[in-house]
DNA sequence: GTGGTCTAGACCACA
DNA sequence: GTGGTCTAGACCACT
């Protein structure tokens, strides 16, 4: 389920957090499940548990997860608190790339045709 | 002309990196202008010497410029180059962003309005 | 395994450069075997930590080693890749002298002698 | 006669000597000719007449031209010594490529196809 | 421990 | 003066 990249510029614990964050957002963990445990985990990627300890602190900081002591980790957020902040993330981007794009001459007519092309035989709207 | 943030995670080698790129692409600076010294340059922004010393190296192995030892570095890109390298670079990015949005759900409706609005009052198309 | 000359005008990140694919031609190091850490090497040589790091890096920009935070660099191409490159760069540099010997006067009889000489006694044909 | 590359990596002195050696070997200068003044050279390249005197100053260390205080430089060497000294420059050179070759695992077969190649419609030999 | 970045200060060849 | 190389020593993030 998960996947890292040891090769990654992208360091690991933060590969482990996206990761983790995307499998919430897709809905596969739910509120409540229980994750992994550090060492479980650690074993199963074969990674050093640091590493894993490291990621599972900062979703607990950011309060993705919250730990029990000797129960283990839990999902805290639901799917949807999550969703909204990745959109605002997103838009956020988006909104900087058109921002570089009209700055290099880009014009709309350009970013439409992509636009256009990009979404062509998808029906999600 | 260039501004470095030492606070910024992103190492001031490559902020210098970036600026000149952008000052090229500005046509602030064309082909064969000569650029401020190591030395000068890294007076101006307090930084050492070598930090700079590697962005040139950087640069020039990208052959954005030519360096010529007790001559001075000058700018080898013309304007045309960079910009179309950036173009697909965005495009490239902003493939990967609607691609995200589209995962996560976001209706091609809302990218348009978005688009509408960030465009609104700019003529350049 | 790796040998520098201090006093050489060829600068000693260089050297070190050449060793390495040199090393890796031989077959000595093959795709994914750990080089030898920046201190570790620096050590060995009695070179300052910089200069191995900078010959690392130049190394990982030309794709033949690869190199992780924290875990070390490793060997990225494997011998083929490396043996066709310089072989092509060898026979470039042989069309080179042919020609600058050709224009000096150089007979092609005379050519064929040194070639027999050298040859004389070595059966890779 | 003489043509310089401000952009090339090798020092200008150092090809300021080049072509001149080039220039006696060809025989378009021959000894106890008259080499234009540094300033008149100077000028000519648009350099800067130290570089100029750094290259006559090596020229005649090496005995190729002899200067004569307030009548200027003359060619010292005729074609002949020339000629041979970088004959033997020229099969030094070949005999490392050849060695190079060899180590590398290229077949003399190869190398006698690149050499007919290379020879062909020639008729010097 | 690892690689990566940066500083301060030095020396070099070249023009 | 210029760019290029090197050293010594430091700090950082990551594992």
């Amino acid at each position: 389920m998960l996947t890292i990249d040891v090769k990654s510029r992208k360091p690991i614990y933060e590969q482990i957090i996206d990761n983790i964050k995307e499998l919430i957002i897709q809905g596969v963990w739910s509120r409540d499940t229980q994750l992994p445990s550090v060492r479980q985990l650690a074993g199963d990627l074969a990674i050093n548990p640091n590493t894993i300890q490291k990621a599972y602190s900062e979703l607990e900081r950011q309060g993705i997860i919250y730990s029990m002591k000797s129960k283990g980790s839990f999902v805290a957020s639901g799917v949807d608190e999550l969703r909204k902040e990745r959109k605002e993330q997103l838009f956020k981007e988006f909104g900087r790339i058109l921002e570089e794009m009209r700055e290099i001459g880009i014009t709309s007519r350009e970013i439409e045709e992509r636009l256009q092309e990009q979404w062509k035989g998808v029906q999600n709207d």
